[in-house]
DNA sequence: ATGAAAGCGCTAACAT
DNA sequence: ATGTTAGCGCTTTCAT
């Protein structure tokens, strides 16, 4: 008797066998109205199920349900750091779809290191996720790319959905923005406005992402006859931006840049600071502008100049390519998708201004 | 001959059967060797296991592994809202003392809706998370209490860990730091600066942490025989601040406030916009103070005296209460902890100005 | 309309 | 040191 109560604690969450034996039907019959699945029940057993689900406040399994079915109805996605506003504005919009499919989101924080991005995917894949999103661009150490891609093979045969979203990786279809053109369309706007020495303020060198930029902006550069005036290598960071402003700011007589343009908003507000710190009129005397558009940009002083990324639009979008190649078993591969971007045009870029103070038109 | 190789398809993904067929073992044997375990293995037979997973990429399923333990290995977690950076911080305090641990970190976001936050709840139950970690407080609903009580009580048997994090949940213990008494400190700084008029934008109404931060600052003010010279409900967004903010510098005459508590960060800086936009001069008219330190609190133009919240450190001594207590069966109830904050001064608050400008000590 | 039985992939007694 | 066996809680043929 005390060993049976001992059995009880043990195993005392309600399982399917309890309400199938509480309601007097099988379990096949319990697991049938439980699940909703259209199978012609009698309406008395119906009631008595449902009744007994309750009484137990029974709830399924979601793991011995994933196991049997092979659908753990997850969802990974992996980024490099949910606390930065962008990433979190893209994980929003994969999660309002999937939440509405009944799949869970797992998101995961890579710091953007290859180990660890490489256990995350280890350890969704052991949890079955259906799909994996991987968020922002990979690095570009060779070494790094082969043991991913390496991984990768190995899940191969589970058929995991496998996808880049808002930066490519090798070997997978990416949802993204083209981020040389939009870099391009700023630099663009800067020329327009009369600007010729610009300085730039790069992502990480190893980043994918941060160096389409880079080239979008060298790009448009080269083909009206000029070249960076300076550059500086940035982390993403506000801290990193605010350092690389900094540094060049100190060699503003020589370049006598009239604008910075940085490869992400963070960096642009940390420039914004350095501005501020030096005692350099924005955009009276330099323009500064970003790219993202998260929504420190809009609240900055000066309001921020920047290239609209639709971050929560390319996490809906990533989701809804997630589902249909689930339901496609894994077997249709997912077509690529560039999103349009936008030039938010605000109060951090003006018409170049002379050395003398005053502006130039164009 | 066909049908053989259309079951290979279905079950293509090598599990320890596959793995111990290989390397001529059974499958307990290859399961302690992949496990670790301090089971004595004879050497051969161990590198005969480990190759064999190896060239299958074995990969355990832990859906199958947490239905036997009774270990999930996943930490389920609910937040306002991931994109606040006060919920990433804590979220991140989270993630990183659970992956040290082996645990997945399962981030949900509710916008504060007491009908998503429950259907998580549940959700996060039928994977069998083994604790919850619920930041934020709840609303004050009481039929939405009611609701979740309900919620908990259901999943008693399973005995979850349950904790409530920068927030206090009815009948759940927490881990914070007092609101109350952070505020009282963050107004007695005000009073210090001579400040008698001091304007208030409050959380939203129904949230718990909204109202202990106004009780710690109505008292503090009562102790000094003032009362509030005006308050405005906010609903912790910089729209919202900013809003709120306009409201009361409109009166600003009526009410002569030389100073405005925000009830956290983002609304501070909502404040600090209205009274750019007013060109009322931060701190030499008006004093402005938030409440939680995040990031962009030190990067406000001006920088913003706040009360400093240990996110991180919350996040982080959440976890490690979570972990004992699942190690202790969920057995030994949490015990509640109340962690340190500090007032943090910066440039946006000053002595109170006079009338005519000057200013006055005190 | 209902039920019996065979697993999903794994761990953990309990042998040997 | 290694193997056999009985499930974990569920879905899903296949019978009835």
């Amino acid at each position: 008797m005390n060993y049976k109560v001992g059995l009880q604690q043990r195993f005392s969450m309600a399982g399917l066998i309890e309400v199938a034996r509480r309601a007097g039907v099988s379990i096949t019959t319990a697991s049938r109205v439980l699940n909703g699945v259209d199978y012609p029940v009698a309406a008395a057993t119906r009631r008595r199920v449902l009744r007994a689900a309750d009484e137990l406040s029974y709830a399924p399994s979601a793991l011995a349900r994933a196991l049997v079915t092979r659908r753990s109805k997850m969802i990974g996605v992996l980024v490099g750091d949910i606390a930065d506003p962008y990433f979190a504005e893209i994980a929003r919009g994969i999660e309002d779809i999937a939440r509405d499919e009944g799949y869970l989101v797992v998101i995961c924080n890579t710091d953007r290191d290859p180990a660890t991005e490489r256990r995350y995917v280890s350890t969704l894949s052991e949890y079955r996720a259906e799909a994996l999103i991987l968020v922002g661009g990979e690095g570009t150490d060779p070494a790094d790319q082969r043991a991913m891609a390496r991984l990768f093979a190995a899940m191969g045969p589970r058929k995991t959905v496998m996808l880049a979203l808002a930066g490519s990786r090798t070997g997978l279809a990416a949802i993204d923005i083209d981020h040389e053109s939009a870099a391009g369309d700023m630099t663009q706007h800067l020329l327009e406005l009369g600007h010729r020495a610009v300085g730039y303020i790069g992502g990480p060198r190893g980043v994918v992402t941060a160096r389409a930029r880079e080239a979008g902006f060298r790009e448009a550069l080269r083909a009206a006859g000029l070249t960076p005036a300076i550059t500086r290598e940035g982390d993403f960071t506000y801290a990193g931006g605010l350092n690389a402003a900094r540094g060049i700011l100190e060699q503003r007589l020589e370049t006598r840049i009239t604008a910075i343009f940085a490869a992400n908003d963070q960096m642009a507000l940390g420039a914004l600071a350095a501005a501020r710190e030096a005692g350099i009129r924005v955009p009276n005397d330099l323009s500064i502008v970003g790219f993202g558009d998260t929504a420190a940009a809009e609240q900055a002083v000066p309001p921020l100049t920047t290239v609209r990324i639709p971050s929560h639009k390319l996490g809906e979008t990533a989701m809804r390519a997630c589902l249909k190649a689930i339901e496609a078993n894994g077997e249709v591969p997912i077509e690529p998708q560039l999103l349009p971007y936008r030039i938010v045009v605000r109060a951090s870029s003006g018409a170049h201004a002379n050395p003398d103070g005053t502006k130039k038109g164009h």
